[in-house]
DNA sequence: TTGATTAGGAAACGATCATTTCCTAATCAT
DNA sequence: ATGATTAGGAAATGATCGTTTCCTAATCAA
């Protein structure tokens, strides 16, 4: 008899001995050694003790170094994309929105989570010069950051929260830069407070 | 007779066969490779090719490669803060003083200069977590900078060119964040343009 | 049960890297 | 001129790192 879903079966439990491992749980261990330490200075063997994985199955699972570090950028952008829209969903006005946004962001930038770092702000200081296929994902990751936001400033601007005499774009481009900047400026070690006086300090461009 | 300035006399010329390099020359060789590279990445070979120094000469001037970033990064503190007092001092007002300090982190962020990245930028992310000195460096850098922006809002409130109502402490604070953010976003590529209006909306900020 | 397939994991490999060694060269004081 | 001192530079060293190899283990299909 033909087997109508082969594809489906496969999905299900691809042939070979499984996984022992969840590859997102791993991933986010990795992203925590990528995000302090840097890409180059993680080490395999690191790597491998944070997500409990010998090089062996490290190197069959992903490939090389570089497989893990953009694995663990895409997982990290995926996630942080979810927790984002859900932030911003909660907005009713366009400021509203705004502000949720930037409070998001601010609230990845004090304490230890701050000192911890963003693994896309490194990426792009790091090695974004020498790996065009790491150039283009930061790329696109800063180009859908600034489009985001310009997008609630001009419903902002429509449902009359944000005044209509600044420029999106350019208010768009001073915030992705604000913000990038948070992250930079938290792996100082900054407080709760000091983050949240910057996002009010931002909210007043918008008047 | 005795020697009444024995250190003059070494300062002018110490003992032993003179160096053939200039070490603050070399040290802006070096700047440009940890700069685009980071710290890790860069290494004593690459960075000998670049000072025009073989291994040996390397360590004997600066002990080690974190020796020579060290020297790198108080070299580039050292002429980027005589730069920026430079630009401050033209100013008339607190309001000008500021935006021009904010002009010159602008013109860093932009085409090739913005490409090559912040050396400053690039220890804060990479490795503040794990070197207590460099840590120290950058933080005292950053309150630094900081501080300096504070000043020049204060000064602009004496002055009256810039509003009274807006704190200066988160004010600073914000606009720290958004030219460190600068330097990470012009990693990615940015025009003058788009700096320029980053630079016109944060003197928004000051009324 | 057997074969195919994939994961787990220890060990080894080859390359690279930071650092040291050791010799020569240049300068100054005596 | 000679000794002391420091720089220049080639070569070697020891460690580390990313990667591969090879064997065992687990799962499914037949």
């Amino acid at each position: 008899m033909l087997n109508l879903h082969p594809e489906k079966r496969i999905a299900e439990r691809p042939p070979g001995r499984p996984r022992e491992f969840e590859a997102d749980q791993a991933l986010d261990s990795a992203l925590v050694v990528f995000s302090e330490r840097g890409y180059q200075a993680a080490s395999i063997h690191e790597l491998g003790l944070a997500m409990k994985l010998t090089s062996g199955s490290l190197y069959k699972a992903f490939g090389d170094k570089r497989g893990v570090y953009l694995a663990a950028i895409d997982r990290y952008l995926s996630v942080r994309r979810r927790q984002r829209s859900d932030e911003i969903a909660k907005g009713a006005t366009g400021r509203d929105k705004l502000e949720r946004l930037l409070a998001f962001f601010a609230s990845s930038a004090w304490g230890e989570t701050g000192r911890l770092g963003c693994i896309v702000v490194g990426a792009a200081t790091e090695i974004a010069l020498f790996d065009q296929d790491l150039a283009d994902r930061i790329r696109s990751s800063f180009e859908r950051d600034e489009a985001e936001l310009e997008e609630l400033i001009r419903i902002g601007q429509s449902d009359g929260s944000i005044a209509p005499d600044s420029e999106p774009e350019a208010l768009a481009c001073s915030l992705l830069c604000l913000t990038k900047g948070m992250r930079v400026v938290g792996k100082t070690g900054r407080t709760h407070t000091e983050m949240n006086a910057v996002v009010t300090m931002a909210m007043k461009l918008l008047s």
